[in-house]
Order: structure tokens, then sequence, then C-alpha cells
DNA sequence: TCCTTATAGTAAGCTAGACTGACTATAAGA
DNA sequence: TCTTATAGTCAGTCTAGCTTACTATAAGGA
């Protein structure tokens, strides 16, 4: 079993492989869907536009741990495909908030099925409570990074 | 618990976010005993090296799970750095066997050094033996993965 | 109140790490 | 021998980040 012996040395190629893998995955599912146009990095924005609505960019960029001016082009990318629209910020004339339009509450369904559909094929790989805690376990380690930050 | 309810919406982002942690607690350890210029593309290289010795580009290629064309790029980077060297393959004239060169060995000891640092700051967060199940599990989805594309 | 510093957004251009497509040279098999 | 497959090369594209430099507004203290 050398390839259990020196998996420490493979950590970061796993997590290369294993980010390709679900993007690839998770396209295929799209495209398979009709769904084109909106690439990985487009993805966090919804993520957390789902859970929070309306978000200044500001917060999008520091929640997808990326530079603001990076988010700023993403925003931009989605207002041009119709997938979001900002305003300005009543509490904040510097500020607009983005939020989805009917188009991008589609896609959020869209996304949402096909992150299902990817989670099920690793769910079935696992079982459901490994897989649960894998993910889970990574997240703790990007929490502990938080945390130093903080 | 809204971040563990939603775990499976984000396992992209976790993945993501991991990959990116890796690299940069990898390029902090490497930078801080000197060693800048190699990227996360070139160390790939390293990883199928050490263990196969002598090896063909197409071969680091699909061990990497890239195209060849991208494996020779990172080569030939890695060969003007002097880490590398190209020899013809005695048994195929239209192939060459890539090694490492001095420089190159001692570059994959400090590379096994920093990985090990790394991973004793991910083993102090999750525990050794947590940790070690975790990647290993990812590594089950990567070979789950390989399996079907056979 | 004015002045300083911080923050939200914008713009331009760079970098890393992959990709596709088109090509040459050698190998291998019908 | 002729055809097809393989190893490597070259040129150009794409994605997802980055830095640097700027404007406009906000907020807090002298």
């Amino acid at each position: 079993m050398t390839r259990r012996r020196q998996l420490r040395y493979e950590v970061g190629q796993i997590l290369m492989l294993m980010t390709r893998d679900f993007q690839q995955r998770l396209d295929a599912d799209l495209a398979a869907r009709g769904v084109r146009g909106v690439g990985a990095r487009h993805r966090s924005v919804f993520l957390f536009l789902g859970r929070n609505g309306a978000s200044r960019a500001v917060d999008l960029a520091q929640a997808a741990r990326i530079r603001p001016q990076s988010m700023m082009k993403i925003v931009h990318e989605l207002e041009a495909m119709g997938l979001v629209e900002r305003h300005p910020d009543p509490a904040d004339s510097r500020a607009k908030l983005i939020d989805f339009t009917e188009g991008g509450r589609a896609f959020i369904d869209e996304l949402s099925q096909s992150t299902e559909t990817v989670w099920r094929q690793y769910a079935a790989i696992l079982g459901e409570r490994v897989a649960v805690q894998t993910f889970d376990n990574l997240n703790q380690l990007l929490a502990a990074g938080d945390a130093k930050r903080d």
C-alpha cells in the first residue's frame, strides 16, 4: 500500500484533483440540462446570495475569500447574463445591493439540483454518513484557518 | 446549524477553498525557507517522478490528469530552472525520459519537508487519525472516478 | 466644521494553470 | 508498404484569480 503510506505528500494533489472532479461532474450535469455559460467562479455568488439575500459586493468577496475587484468582475458578468441586478443601497450611497433576477432564481434551482446529483454520486461511493463527515472535516480545517486570521 | 444542513450545496466551494488553503500554507512554508519560483503545477511532476523515476511526459500528464501539452510546458519550465533534465528514451526514439538533476533532488527534499509541515497543521486541527481518514476518503472518490473512466 | 482615514466600487493590466487545434517524427500493425 | 496511433512541439485561448491605481462617499476626531 505505497499509496497509503505517502498520502500526506499527496494532500495538495488530492485536493486539486477533487476540485476538478467536482467541477467536471457538476458541469456535466448542468450541460445535460441545457445550462451553460456559468463558470465555477459564479457559483459562490449564488450560494451566498441564496442564503443571505441582497448583499454588497464586498461581503460577497469576503465570503468567497477573493478580492473585491475579482468579485466585481463576476457580478458584472452575472449582470450581463441577466441573472442578478444591482440597486443603490439606501443605507450607503457608495454601495450597491446585488440581488437575483427572476432568471437568477431559476438558475439557482438548476444549480441546486445539479449539486444534489453530484452529492448523490459521492454519497454512493462513500456512503452518506462518511461523505458528510469527510466534507465536514474539510470545513473544520477551513474554519480553523479563519479563526487564526481573526 | 444552518451550515451543517446545507453542507452538500457547498461541496464545490469547500474543495476550492481547501485547495487554495493548502497552496497558501505550502507556499508560505517554502518561502520561509527561501524556496521560490516553483508553482503548484510543478509539484505533481515531483510527486510522480519521486516515486517512479525517469518517465515520459505523456505518463506524467496522465498521472496528473492534464493534457500532454500542458505537462510539456511544465517540464520545459522545470528544465529551464535546472530541476529536471531530459534524455532520449533508448526504447523509443520519439520519446524523451525526464529525470531529476541534483538540484531537483534537493528541491524534492524541501518540498517533502514543507508538505510535512502543512500536514502537521491539519493533523493538529482534526487529529492524525481523522485527517488520514478524510484525505483517504477523497482519494477513494478519485479512484472511483478513475474506475468509471476505464 | 474641517480634516483625515477607511470603505465601496471601478478600471486596467498581469499571472497561473489549465485548455484546443494544428503540426512533425517515429512506431506498429494490417 | 500504407495506415493509423503515439510522443512531442508550437501557437493561441480561457478561466479565475491577482496587483496597482483611482474616484466617491462615510465616519470619527481635532
